[in-house]
DNA sequence: CACTTTATTCAGACGTGACTGAACGTCGCG
DNA sequence: CGCGACGTTCAGTCACGTCTGAATAAAGTG
């Protein structure tokens, strides 16, 4: 019998497996692990456990926990009788990735855009070859917001 | 009558802004700026011209072309009676570029279905928030596969 | 067959961003 | 009020990937 063990090693490679798909996505690695605890673990936790389980320094807990929080993928809460600040999901955490995501596609499509307005109409070369660039970012900015619904 | 030299600045511009774009994609700077070029300039140009008129050196075509062909963005043709390599756009490039990130959320979906697949059936909290998890990467996945369609 | 022109590869330089750890400010409790 | 636990900030360090430039290989030309 050794179905903890397996759980806790299951639960070591999955956060380990999130810091690395964050990273492929352009966060740190260390904000993806502490996502991914808290996926895993459910519960609520404090700052300091997430030091110490993910052993790492405090300074690292406090800038992911902010990035996380500010991308609206995880909650700060306070418990009454504790200092401690407290770390849970947030209520729709894959909603506000999704969101985040679509933000930025829409800004490469309006830079995008930017450049195509102000291409002469008589360069028909020009605007057709960057219109289809354009159409790319609305496609997909387009896609990103409808599987929003998705999820639901 | 400036248009000449507005339109030079557009173009310069436009490369530049396509480089940080890629950038953001995790595609390195230059392979960005090779496929603006092409985008904006439209014809076949030469492996020996994209160093010149980008301003970096052989080496860095060099990898940047086969990134970006790797990735069906772009073609290389030859051109007879002509020892030099040249590349046009690829006839569908952002089809490709959409598959390629239908590719990696898919890794990303498979990586977590997989542990979601040996989490035991009654850790029943686990399951759920391991679930809702994957369901993101597939409402992902689903979403810019279908929008392929949406660039036809 | 030398010679030039070309593309690739590779070691090294470089810049960028993440992580650490110490210093700091804050807050509550004794 | 001092003390300890806490979160944040920041300078320094480190690792990583990109870019360069030289060496190499291939291929055409005279």
């Amino acid at each position: 019998m050794t179905t903890a063990a397996d759980l806790d090693a299951l639960r070591t490679d999955f956060i380990e497996k999130v810091g690395l798909i964050a990273q492929n996505e352009g966060l740190p690695r260390i904000a993806g692990r502490v996502f991914g605890l808290l996926v895993f673990d459910g519960d609520i936790v404090a700052f300091g456990d997430l030091a110490e389980r993910l052993q790492v320094s405090r300074g690292s807990i406090s800038s992911a926990t902010r990035t996380l929080e500010d991308r609206g993928l995880i909650k700060r809460v306070g418990k009454p009788g504790q200092r401690q600040d407290f770390f849970r999901l947030a209520e729709n955490p894959y909603e506000n990735m999704l969101n985040t995501v679509a933000a930025g596609l829409d800004r490469a499509r309006c830079e995008i855009a930017d450049t195509l307005e102000q291409i002469p109409g008589d360069e028909t070369g020009i605007r057709d070859r960057i219109g289809s660039y354009a159409r790319l970012y609305d496609a997909m900015s387009a896609a990103v917001t409808r599987s929003v619904k998705d999820l639901k």
